[in-house]
DNA sequence: ACCTGAACACCGTTCAAGT
DNA sequence: ACCTGAACACCGTTCAAGT
């Protein structure tokens, strides 16, 4: 809302000249930018999590004062935000739109989402909060020129959209939730061991999956073929 | 891990007797008890959401001192696991199993299970945080033997629960973004308005979607049929 | 067994002021 | 245009103590 810089690229980076004196800023580009903080933003997250994350912590990480954050950021909310998209940006080489193999390209789109996601594990507990940033949007395009290729009706467009959109955020939020609570101080994961409560997931043994990746991608190959159905 | 109630009932629960001096605590049961923390605990969610939620708060509401809460929970993430399952308790009348329209149950399980997180919006940015309860694991349990009676081979049955499970949480998730960045003070979902950028999701509507109850059964069904073949 | 107030070590953000 | 320190109104939790 107020005049501030926003995307507007600061005129004035340079990267040699000035050596920042060790322990008063970490390394690199000494000018404070909104580009600065977001980068610092997930590193603290990576390491730290979504409760480690503090803007005080964070003006440490920069090597400023706190306030000085609040001039190119609106709040924590919004650095939360621009972290979440910036994680989310699609770096992918190929263009979209060739139309053989549209089903590699699903596939391999996806892939890299979940991928994305999985490397930052924060990013998922934020997603469900957040809007949906410009990277978001720009998977969601490429997804859906590759739909349209397979040969998916517009009328049926937005549906298998939304299917696979949204078996991609739970396989991906469904993933990180086992792993963080076999490896950090979380509950335990309650009845990995049998207890006789449950016994049809526990014979088929469910709660003791391993192959998350194989999981996904066979589960995604199902979910393919009901969306459009193989003509052999 | 410390020599607390947890499970335990208190026995002297008792309903009339004891008028509460308005204002000091709010109606019901006068006893402090994990149950009533943890009642307290959502109302104060559903009315403010997750960063609505203090300790402090909660004392009030219950009526003791802060720190009474915690002989009850240990800390505030409990409280957090608490609210969370007893959101996810499973209501229905109908014991699972029986053979016939195993297609019904599933859909049936299922989207009971997203209209309960969607009644607490709270609940599903909570759920990528926290371990697995039992009235979570109960639902898989009766999506399991729903399946199995609709002939899913017992090798090919995690991957179908998981598959299902994905799906269901990343509705939900997807669901309740869009309501609450609409509604709330959140980012103005970006793009709904045309761009030019993301063309062919602008041309299909993808982010005017308002029959999300519509978008997701007619998913399901696709994802079914991946599933389970049809075989007419 | 259950509850408490005081105190500690933090938070995010407003404000008035500096350059 | 950009940065700052001091101050405000909060947090969750430890601790030693009460009944």
């Amino acid at each position: 809302m107020a005049a501030k810089p926003g995307g507007a690229r600061s005129k004035r980076i340079q990267k040699a000249g000035l050596q920042p004196r060790p322990g008063e800023e970490r390394r690199g580009d000494p000018t404070l930018s909104r580009e600065r903080i977001v980068a610092s933003a997930v590193e603290l997250l990576d390491a730290h999590g979504v409760n480690g994350l503090t803007m005080r912590g964070l003006a440490d990480a920069v090597g400023s004062g706190v306030m000085s954050l609040y001039w190119h950021v609106d709040n924590k909310e919004d650095v939360f935000d621009l972290a979440l998209d910036s994680v989310l940006e699609y770096r992918g080489t190929s263009e979209p739109g060739e139309a053989q193999d549209w089903r590699g390209a699903v596939v391999q789109g996806l892939e890299d989402w979940r991928a994305n996601m999985l490397r930052h594990p924060w990013s998922i507990s934020l997603l469900p909060r957040r809007a949906l940033g410009p990277n978001i949007l720009y998977r969601l395009e490429r997804l859906s020129q590759a739909l349209s290729s397979a040969g998916v009706a517009a009328a049926d467009l937005n549906i298998a959209l939304w299917t696979l959109w949204n078996y991609v955020m739970g396989a991906t939020i469904t993933r990180a939730s086992f792993v963080r609570s076999g490896g950090e101080r979380t509950a335990e994961q309650p009845a990995t061991q049998p207890t006789g409560r449950y016994p049809t997931i526990e014979r088929s043994g469910l709660l003791r999956e391993n192959d998350w990746d194989g999981t996904f991608s066979r589960g995604l190959d199902l979910l393919l073929n009901g969306l459009v159905p193989p003509r052999p």
